[in-house]
DNA sequence: GGCCCTATCTAAATCGTTTTACTAAATGAT
DNA sequence: ATCATTTAGTAAAACGATTTAGATAGGGCC
């Protein structure tokens, strides 16, 4: 059975209008070409028949999908058990629906990206966490599909990027100038960081930021206090114990994500410490759970819905034929909530 | 400039390995029906092109498009607002990596669907607060275009439902069981709720489970009490205000949308009334955010995610001929956590 | 009436594949 | 040596629209 089988084609339109195939296009597309009256009984008879242009056809001629595709470097599915990317894609669709894009969220087969090249049908992509030469983007260039890319290196196309050191910097340094210096420092592991954290990911530039914070504050950098977890709240939970049962006492935790200090929180309260009393904590993303939860978390915001927002508009652009590649640094902007004591920096 | 001016075509491969665009097609589908030697010279020549085969033009002839489409009573930058549609999109995501679908969220154009239909090309839909029978609908049905309903009436197409009834009535029976009787009720308004609120909603059926707890307990139900609230933190706050400011003194809030129930928190604290020593609250959906909110909300859980999961299911059996309709009802279950004071029923 | 112009409509090419039907050459059986 | 069968490949149709280049008829003008 095939779905389809009673597709109404814009031959049959024209049958039963007794018109050309041609005539039917007209009518839709450009109606100045016809007689007033044979649009209007051609455009009747599509309605009785319920006749829609097909999609697809067009798009073979119009070389126009009027879609854009996500595509991160996860399962679609487990990437969104992150809020960054709902609010990611809030600021995705929020420019899709202005640009009239749909908005197609691809995940890899099997773990590579280039079987989904070849499978979806759109005008674009928007790469997050790729570095535009990693060998899976290649495909991409060689057929000069326009795409960008978001939370990693570029150079010969578009990208928006986050000024990551920067705001690692500020907490590191917010908690140094505040005396402390058994910081424990929880980076961003597996699942949504970087895909290829060779140098350049975003986990590599939040890591710089902490490092020069402690070089000028001439503080003590201990690489055993740097853990790697799991961006989660489960994740958050586990490592700090773990530090804990290292005999770690930190006095100040900064975590490479919300989700991680979410957990933070979490596993503070079960050992009996008050945070920010006996611990304080800075998150980094700004994602909605730091401020729903409670005592509200002290981040490093990042403005991911523009994030969003931008990174569709300069693929539009590429799609009209602007080859011109534009990158894009947004600032970030340290946070002071309850999981901290003071505000002066 | 076209950005696909340079597109490798099947012909472009074809004359460089000097064989016909069928052997090229063969190449890759049908290896079998040439020697050996052809297919890598072919395939060689193809990486060396960087080629890939149009998803369009193969769509064109499969009818096979390989993604599916979710259509939104909202704009999608406005319903991704709530956290629902996260967990929701997270379970139709993981079934379509299952299912090696693509997924396109496609936002009402001018705030109508039709146009939608025919400007993006997907194999069937999922519809997200409509009922089957809306007019805006209707063209799907006319073009036997495969869709399922979410959170709407159908008996022609699949359809994915919960027993928001059961869930309100159980939500409020407890209030009423536990004395209450001064219950302010904030129903779900414009943005997230049901399409054509006109009887067969989800704030209808949640309204009627709540009424139904009412009359069978005996309690006096007014419909002052009944306000609704945009389902969102802000939405809650206002109304809560406005209840107080109206001079009631609700010592129980049953909220239809867990948003509003957050807001209602923040509200009630901003009054100096404690939760839930004071007031009591009930949401409704188990959305994330109640179980990060503090205290965390008591609330009636509906497996959101299995819905999104169930819903592509639905479509994809759809899509592959199956012509029968399935109607799932889910079940919900009253979770009370720290928003309310007893554990009993 | 002859000429040109405009208005209205159509035939055919095109987009990039897949698929069906077919051809030509080689192999094998007798 | 002949006929049937397999192998390796191709030509052409199809998918469903849009677009280009005409075709036809009628009207206005002289």
């Amino acid at each position: 059975m095939m779905p389809y089988s009673k597709r109404i084609t814009i031959g049959d339109v024209a049958a039963v209008a007794k018109v050309s195939p041609t005539a039917v296009s007209f009518a839709f597309n450009k109606p100045d070409q016809l007689g007033i009256d044979t649009v209007n009984r051609i455009r009747q008879v599509a309605a009785d028949l319920g006749y829609m242009p097909s999609p697809v056809a067009r798009a073979l001629i119009s070389k126009r999908v009027g879609s854009i595709g996500l595509l991160t470097p996860q399962p679609l599915s487990t990437v969104l058990a992150n809020t960054y990317f709902l609010t990611f894609l809030q600021g995705m669709s929020s420019m899709c629906d202005e640009q009239e894009f749909g908005l197609l969220a691809l995940s890899p087969i099997d773990g590579s990206l280039d079987r989904v090249f070849s499978r979806s049908s759109v005008d674009g992509f928007v790469i997050s966490g790729f570095d535009e030469d990693h060998r899976e983007v290649l495909p991409l260039k060689k057929r000069r599909i326009p795409f960008v890319v978001v939370d990693g290196a570029a150079s010969s196309v578009s990208s928006v990027n986050v000024d990551d050191e920067a705001g690692a910097y500020a907490s590191a340094h917010h908690m140094l100038s505040n005396g402390h210096r058994d910081i424990l420092i929880l980076m961003i592991e597996g699942a949504f960081g970087h895909h290829d954290e060779g140098g350049h990911g975003v986990g590599r530039r939040r890591l710089a930021g902490y490092h020069k914070a402690f070089v000028e504050h001439g503080a003590d950098w201990r690489d055993e206090w740097v853990l790697p977890a799991a961006s989660s709240r489960s994740g958050g939970e586990r490592e700090f114990n773990v530090a804990l049962a290292q005999g770690m006492r930190p006095t100040a935790v900064l975590c490479a994500a919300d989700a991680t200090a979410v957990g933070v929180i979490t596993a503070a309260h079960q050992h009996g410490l008050s945070v920010p009393r006996d611990v304080e904590i800075i998150g980094f993303d700004d994602s909605i759970e730091s401020n729903l939860v409670r005592p509200a978390l002290s981040t490093v915001h990042q403005p991911i819905f523009e994030k969003g927002r931008s990174a569709v508009r300069l693929l539009t652009r590429h799609i009209d034929g602007d080859e011109r590649a534009e990158h894009i640094v947004m600032e970030t902007r340290l946070l002071l909530r309850d999981t901290t004591r003071t505000r002066a920096g």
